[in-house]
RNA sequence: GGGCCGUUAGCUCAGUUGGCUAGAGCGCCUCCCUUACAAGGAGGAGGUCAUCCGUUCGAGCCGGAUACGGCCCACCA
């Protein structure tokens, strides 16, 4: 055949072909100056973690199919691509191949050493990552890609620490965190998952100081080392049996210590076991949030931190220092054991956090962490999604944003790593007679000015850290630290060092820089034309685990750095008023206007896909074996409102994974490319002839009917992110409309002189919109089509009825639209009945057996109306349900 | 413990505001390699829509309860 297609589809003969025309002719490429409404995508950033599996893909695709669509309808397009560094997953999977490897801690090889190696991985990771994007089609724009490390977006990130820092939103607090012993590093509470552990639960005698009416207090503890930690039991002040001793004392065990009997109503709840509670503050969050509670009160308590950063008892912990804290365990419970003062132990179950990253037991531990102040920061991006300036679909996600965001609760931000930003804080010890602010309520007093247009900051931040005591007037040390501008020149830097202020050694949350990703990867804080043109940007599509991880944040900090800081707000009425009054400069500055939270793709055992799981499924794999069209519409056929979607996997012999799920998309590629081979084949042979109307058949008018709702039916469901439906209509259109019914009906036309013409008129321009249509979805087989359907017929539309423009590449032709005239009710009525006869025909060969080949002869009774149409389309009867209709006899009346 | 979601054919999932005989793909059965396509064509079997109660002329859909599964959040010394 002269089209030369061959007859079974082969992507790979056909996608990277596609895919080079279209980096080459710079299809991909966005112009700020260009015209058209932008529309614009930030990726959310994969992890450098590893490859990408489906998850990605899913997310990918649907992208790509919102890209490419609204491109194809005249947008100013753009979707910028990128890499997240991922701080703690990244550097945790490289020290542990460090170790596997070469047997070497990162110790060993000193932060410049690990700093390189983590390099060199990412190097590796970000070009299989970018690969696997382009082998799925993605229309990205290249040349804009970023990484959350590169100097571009480090500017941004050092602008905004600036900012926050100047703006009083990030502080310096000696915080409980979830340190990871491990790593040695504070992890946010998002990365500890919970594990049920068989233990015991203790209960200890504290012997009570100087009071006749009871020898000692019991309590209960799962951790029974943290008592060396005590510096307080509670007891409920209403609580009849202990309520005489608040204000006494116990002696601490094994420590000789003595600590106050307080009342904490909050803490302890009189109807549960003892009725009191022993508090460690330095280990323990609820305890801790007693030590606050109390600070200022008459019955404030201290504060004994007694663990070293790797997991050790400390020097507090006297004869047990130098302890593992499994090793003091031990200790601590035979000793009290052998001075009686163990009531009982008993078996217990309890849940313990674990590191997500280690996989080690997470320990509360007080440490120095530097915080972003939720609260302002919170309050307008709460507002702006209770006003519906950002829209989540579906629309229930809301829900868990709201719900998180609203708790505000401060954002640890430093980690103790060493890959990511370096926190742009110098510091130095100093002494004084000051108290210059109160370290538990971390106030700040940041001094900076502005000269020639420049920054000569010196911020600073004084913390007493004398003694434990911070009343009298003796004299305090204290700490300055000093966040430079962003814009500062070395020399400022070389005079801090010089004066004898040292960087931090910790770096930002990773979720620090993504949080900007929206407009630092545009070029902010320059005004670039992109960040003019592109942002904010049209629709955020995600996984809904990390709603709270990222999306509130980048909202967050989108508001902060595009809103100028005009937005904080310290109450909800605050941020009401002010979103109210500035409603246009609010839409400018949100970091987008939709949400769309996609499903998340399961293995076959029911479980998330994940890097860390390390059950994901690469999707060149699928490509590989189905091809990269076949993996989209598959997943945009999954792409339902349930969430999740289970994919059963299995492995080939090679160690590659496959799933019989893709079957489905490669079997509808193999079935465009066959029907775009006949028409093609057909087109090629008939010689045009201008459009008439009048000459359509019945079929002719259904189909064209059939089309122009199939054009408004994928139109609504992309526009409210119903891709399973648009997939949906594109398989029912093509395949059951127009394979089974439409080139079925018309096959005889087209080999008859006087009706070829027309019908091939029909068929060129059923093609060429399906072709249009389903572009988004399966790009590379539609592209590849559309090249050959150009040279055969340039001209195939009906002026007036089918529009749209046409380019050589189909990528940036139109979206196709159909005039309402199209739709046909009287053709779908007549020819829907006709199927049905068709079908009642077929169903009595097939019952009898009938060979398909063999024509039967049908006699038919129908009502007077029926009747008529059916003699209109005897022959049509005929061809597909293979018989030859003799009598047609008209019943009397209608039959039901 | 709080919140959200789910439970529809053997499997994976649709089912829009309650309304003809509840759908699709895969799998299964029968016939067919008909010059676009066997990765295909034609036909078929298969579902008391998790359970119970209620609202309604009418419930897969609305309300309540229960069971099971999943996710998120908070975790009681």
């Amino acid at each position: 055949m002269s089209t030369e297609l061959p007859r079974t589809y082969d992507p790979s003969s056909v996608e990277p072909e596609a895919y080079r025309i279209w980096l080459e002719e710079k299809c991909f490429h966005a112009d700020p100056s260009a015209p058209g409404e932008p529309y614009t995508i930030v990726i959310p950033p994969p992890n450098v973690t590893g490859a990408l599996h489906l998850g990605h893909a899913i997310n990918a695709t649907l992208q790509d199919i919102l890209i490419r669509r609204h491109r194809m309808r005249g947008f100013n397009t753009l979707w910028v691509p990128g890499i997240d560094h991922a701080g703690i997953a990244t550097q945790a999977v490289v020290e542990k191949q460090l170790k596997e490897k070469e047997n070497l801690t990162r110790h060993d090889v000193r932060r410049e050493g690990l700093v390189e190696r983590i390099w060199a991985w990412k190097q590796q990771y970000a070009d299989r990552i970018l690969e696997q994007l382009k082998r799925m089609g993605s229309s990205c724009d290249w040349d804009r890609t970023r990484f959350t490390l590169d100097e571009m977006l480090a500017r941004a990130v050092r602008e905004t620490f600036f900012k926050l820092f100047r703006d009083g939103l990030v502080y310096r607090g000696k915080r409980l965190v979830n340190w990871d012993v491990f790593l040695q590093t504070s992890v946010s509470d998002d990365e500890i998952y919970h594990e049920t552990v068989k233990t015991s639960l203790w209960h200890l005698r504290y012997p009570i100081v100087d009071d006749a009416r009871a020898t000692h207090m019991v309590v209960a503890t799962t951790r029974p080392e943290t008592m060396l930690g005590d510096t307080a039991v509670a007891v409920h002040s209403q609580d009849p049996r202990w309520n005489w001793a608040i204000g006494k004392q116990v002696e601490l065990p094994l420590t000789g210590r003595r600590i106050p009997i307080i009342a904490d109503d909050i803490l302890v709840d009189p109807k549960f076991g003892s009725g009191v509670v022993k508090v460690t503050p330095a280990h323990d969050p609820n305890d801790y949030a007693v030590w606050q509670r109390h600070q200022d009160q008459p019955d404030a308590i201290d504060i004994l931190n007694i663990l070293t950063p790797d997991g050790r008892m400390n020097e507090n912990a006297g004869a047990y220092a130098g302890l593992r804290r499994d090793a003091a365990r031990k200790k601590v419970v035979e000793d009290l054991t052998a001075q009686g003062l163990l009531e009982k132990e008993e078996p217990y179950e309890t849940q313990v956090g674990h590191s997500d990253r280690s996989k080690t037991p997470i320990e509360p531990y007080l440490s120095d962490q530097w915080f972003v102040k939720m609260a302002p920061l919170a309050e307008p991006a709460l507002e702006v999604v209770r006003e519906k300036l950002i829209q989540f679909v579906p629309e229930r996600y809301a829900q868990t944003y709201l719900s998180w965001l609203g708790e505000k609760r401060d954002w640890p931000i430093s980690r103790q790593l060493w890959w990511g930003h370096r926190i742009p804080v110098w510091s130095k010890k100093g002494t004084g007679h000051e108290s210059k602010s109160d370290p538990a309520q971390s106030s700040e007093a940041i001094w900076w000015q502005r000269e020639n247009d420049k920054w000569t900051a010196r911020g600073c931040v004084h913390w007493m850290l004398q003694s434990g005591s911070h009343t009298g007037d003796e004299m305090f040390e204290f700490i300055s630290y000093v966040c430079p501008p962003p814009a500062a020149d070395q020399n400022l830097i070389n005079e801090l060092e010089a004066e004898g202020f040292v960087q931090d050694p910790d770096v930002l949350d990773t979720w620090f820089s993504s949080a900007l990703w929206p407009h630092s990867t545009l070029g902010w804080p320059e005004e670039t034309p992109e960040l003019k043109t592109y942002y904010p940007t049209s629709v955020l599509v995600t996984s809904r685990d990390i709603i709270t991880l990222w999306v509130a944040r980048m909202v967050m900090m989108g508001i902060y750095n595009m809103g100028h800081g005009e937005f904080l707000a310290e109450s909800t009425e605050e941020a009401h008023s002010k979103i109210a009054n500035r409603k246009s400069q609010i839409k400018t500055a949100i970091p987008f206007h939709d949400v769309y939270i996609h499903p998340t793709i399961l293995d076959g055992k029911g479980e998330r896909m994940s890097k860390s799981k390390g059950n994901g499924v690469d999707p060149v794999d699928i490509i590989e074996t189905h091809g990269a069209d076949a993996l989209r519409f598959t997943l945009s056929n999954m792409a339902t409102e349930t969430q999740d979607v289970r994919l059963p996997v299995k492995m080939l012999p090679d160690g590659r994974n496959t799933s019989d799920k893709f079957d489905l998309g490669r079997n509808f590629c193999n079935k465009l490319w066959n029907a775009a081979r006949f028409a093609l084949g057909n087109l090629e042979s008939i010689a045009a002839e201008p459009v008439d109307e009048s000459r359509w058949t019945v079929a002719d008018r259904w189909i064209l009917s059939r089309l122009a709702r199939t054009l408004a039916e994928a139109d609504a469901a992309l526009g409210s992110y119903r891709f399973d439906t648009y997939a949906k209509a594109c398989y029912d259109f093509f395949w059951r409309d127009l394979c089974d019914w439409y080139v079925e009906a018309v096959k005889p036309a087209l080999k008859d002189p006087n009706r070829a013409a027309q019908t091939a008129n029909v068929l060129a321009t059923a093609l060429d919109a399906t072709l249009r249509l389903m572009h988004p979805v399966i790009p590379f087989i539609t592209e590849t089509i559309w090249w050959r359907l150009n040279d055969i017929r340039p001209d195939r539309s009906i002026p007036g009825k089918i529009s749209g423009s046409t380019n050589k590449r189909l990528i940036l032709s139109a979206w196709p639209t159909a005039d309402k005239s199209l739709i046909d009710e009287e053709a779908e009525s007549v020819f829907s009945r006709l199927q049905e006869l068709i079908g009642a025909i077929r169903n009595i060969r097939n019952e009898y057996k009938v060979n398909p080949k063999k024509s039967v002869a049908v006699s038919i009774v129908a009502p007077a109306d029926a009747a008529r149409q059916i003699e209109a389309n005897r022959a049509l009867v005929e061809l597909l349900a293979v018989c030859s209709i003799g009598e047609i006899g008209a019943a009397l009346e209608a039959t039901p």
